[in-house]
DNA sequence: ACACAATACTTGACAAAGGCAAGTATTATG
DNA sequence: CATAATACTTGCCTTTGTCAAGTATTGTGT
């Protein structure tokens, strides 16, 4: 039985999952702001890095489904998506069945512009796991895959 | 051998360790972001609440101690400090040994606040994980207390 | 076909959040 | 004792985000 087991054992008997669960979320959110405020270091702030993000995953996706997704406003979507298409980083392409719609892409410089971010965010999350060895990285990834797959379980958050 | 184990295993051979956790950054910056924004439908913004919490935790903790942990900008937090003076909720104590030093402490009505917003987190956690069952809540707690424990490891974040 | 609701997005006005740099007061150091 | 360092404050500014009202288009019931 190796030590982390055990500790995690000792750990679990004094508290309850809420609580447990709390710390996380508290731990985790000093993470992702340091994490997200390196990304934006580059000239994007994070909004605009997930949007770009999520148009390079899924091209042709509507502002509104991003804006689900993400969880933004949808009057700040809307301005972030115009000022994306004015930097030339995104483009609109309005449906012919409903003129309502617009599929959203990138340019051949926001596809550059999202390598960079990526690049960037792969740098900040190395540095995050850069003092684990190999084992440790195969366990860590083994267990946030596991988290996610839990938390998604019943939240339907894709 | 369970299932998540197995779903487990075959997403562990097609990812690496990098495309996981951003991948889990994505997805926990979003979770964040609603357990936050719940909270906040209380009268306290999310820094707040956190530097609530923190002075809740370790009576006469520093506004430089706090700052440094919850990685908030100087200036900003000298402010939120003082509006929750105003507010009566935070009390300074000038230290005698080292006048430039304030120790922070709860009002009664800072105590109050601290317990409605522990209720209220409670609350917007338990939605978080009420369709998993008694096992899947052993399995998360521990999972994600592993999780800490190896991000923790070399970041020397306390 | 036509009023009415719903959808997808836009815009204006505004407030909250946060960052940067200079400034004050106090204490430590060579 | 001059200088540096620390702890905190303040002014100024930008970014970020919210809310509500508005436009254009499409779907729905009668």
């Amino acid at each position: 039985m190796p030590l982390s087991s055990i500790v995690f054992y000792l750990c679990f008997m004094k508290k309850e999952l809420v609580n447990t669960l709390r710390d996380f979320n508290r731990f985790y959110t000093t993470v992702l702001g340091v994490v997200n405020n390196h990304i934006l270091e580059s000239d994007y702030s994070l909004t605009e890095a997930r949007i770009i993000y999520e148009v390079n995953e899924q091209e042709g996706i509507t502002a509104r489904a991003i804006k689900e997704k993400l969880q933004i406003d949808e009057g700040y979507m809307s301005r972030m998506v115009a000022k994306l298409v004015k930097q030339g980083i995104l483009k609109k392409n309005q449906s012919k069945e409903d003129k309502r719609i617009f599929a959203l892409a990138l340019t051949a410089k926001g596809r550059q512009i999202a390598a960079d971010i990526n690049r960037q965010s792969d740098e900040q999350v190395k540095s995050l796991v850069k003092h684990l060895d190999t084992k440790e990285r195969e366990q860590l990834a083994g267990l946030i895959m596991q988290v996610k797959q839990l938390l998604e379980k019943g939240n339907a958050e894709k």
